[in-house]
DNA sequence: GGATTCCGATACGGTTCCGTTCCGTATCGG
DNA sequence: CCGATACGGAACGGAACCGTATCGGAATCC
């Protein structure tokens, strides 16, 4: 049987005799997981035969590296999501109309898969919180950190909330590139800017 | 065996001879599928014999009724969402408060429910439209309504963009009620009241 | 070259759910 | 009272998936 040339295993193993395992695989895996996941399949119905099938691998292969569905789906995420965009450091209503462009922009299938991320976030409290402290929280931690520069340069009111602005910066976007929830903003191409531009008007001191 | 009383039967069904269905099966059926999803069951995960048990039902009752489970769920979506809270016709200011207020407070199985419908929604175009038209628009509708009267009295500036503003109201509580996006927000208790101050002042005349 | 480990593939017994088909009983119209 | 239909419950064959085991071959270390 021909076998693919392996890349030079994955970093980090211990491993010291035998054939190491194979990075290829290992990506090919965490794809599978994505690529179904964008596809619309739920957590709760993601099936390991699933992933393998798609991956081309067996399902031997998948449990030799996780304990089960959970462990693998938590790698996969943290995949998925890179580090946060950061801000330049120009003006603040700049480094925010940047901020919100780049949602589901710079991450086209993570728009995708979230929707079926939804109901185990919802579920499981630890689902929740690892999505708190990998995706959303950092994310807004960046947006804060701009804003707060607002209110040092006097630009941005001294009693701005920082957790409400932020969430009205950011929901409208989340719930239009996520879910499109209201499918006639899909004609405004300049969402970012008007909804920082009323945003602004609106906690300018 | 003990029979239940029966209630007087579905209205409508066009049913001559021998036992009438039971409508009391037929609502407890519904709830089922309510009871299931609010606890966090994936429309995907929802399985007809769960949804028999729950209902203390035999499964043949359900398929007596619906051809299969998209049906079934057709009508229990429907049955969910009853019309849309109404504005009082007040101040623009306090029409919105109160649209906003009722976010996720008068439905609180409704916004449980919804995660569970996100992912059905993202990929069937079907589920989509069906929650757009049932769902959202008219909610959105009834604020726009709001709005509009808000830029006849001058109150509002005209050129205002009712999708962008409407997007902009509501997208923070929907995020906050249902999936609590931002969990920091728990501690704000007038979040409608100051997100539509920020958005008034934003787009006042 | 021999030991060891991983590879993809396949098969296993066990579980859950599907949609249907029977029961024996209950409840209606005529 | 009788015929018709619905009821809850149980069982069916078939499908999908679980996690594990086993296979022959491949890759790497000692």
């Amino acid at each position: 049987m021909t076998e693919l040339a392996e890349l030079p295993a994955a970093p980090g193993a211990a491993r010291t005799q035998g054939r190491p395992r194979s990075s290829r695989a290992h990506e090919a895996i965490l794809e599978a997981v994505l690529d179904l996941l964008e596809e619309g399949v739920t957590v709760e119905a993601l099936s390991m035969e699933a992933i393998a099938a798609r991956a081309g691998v067996g399902k031997a292969t998948i449990y030799r590296r996780w304990a089960g569905k959970d462990e693998l789906l938590l790698e996969t995420l943290i995949k998925l999501k890179g580090p946060p965009t950061q801000p330049l450091g120009d003006s603040v209503r700049a480094d925010l109309i940047r901020l919100l462009s780049v949602v589901g922009q710079k991450d086209e299938r993570a728009v995708r898969v979230m929707p079926c991320l939804m109901p185990e976030v919802s579920r499981s409290p630890e689902a929740y919180r690892i999505w708190q402290e990998a995706i959303t929280e950092p994310r807004r931690e960046v947006m804060r950190e701009v804003l707060r520069r607002g209110v040092a340069t006097g630009e941005l009111r001294a009693d701005l909330d920082l957790e409400v602005t932020v969430t009205m910066l950011i929901s409208p976007l989340l719930l239009h590139r996520m879910v499109r929830w209201n499918p006639r903003l899909d004609e405004v191409d300049d969402l970012p800017e008007q909804i920082v531009d009323v945003v602004l008007r609106g906690v300018t001191a």
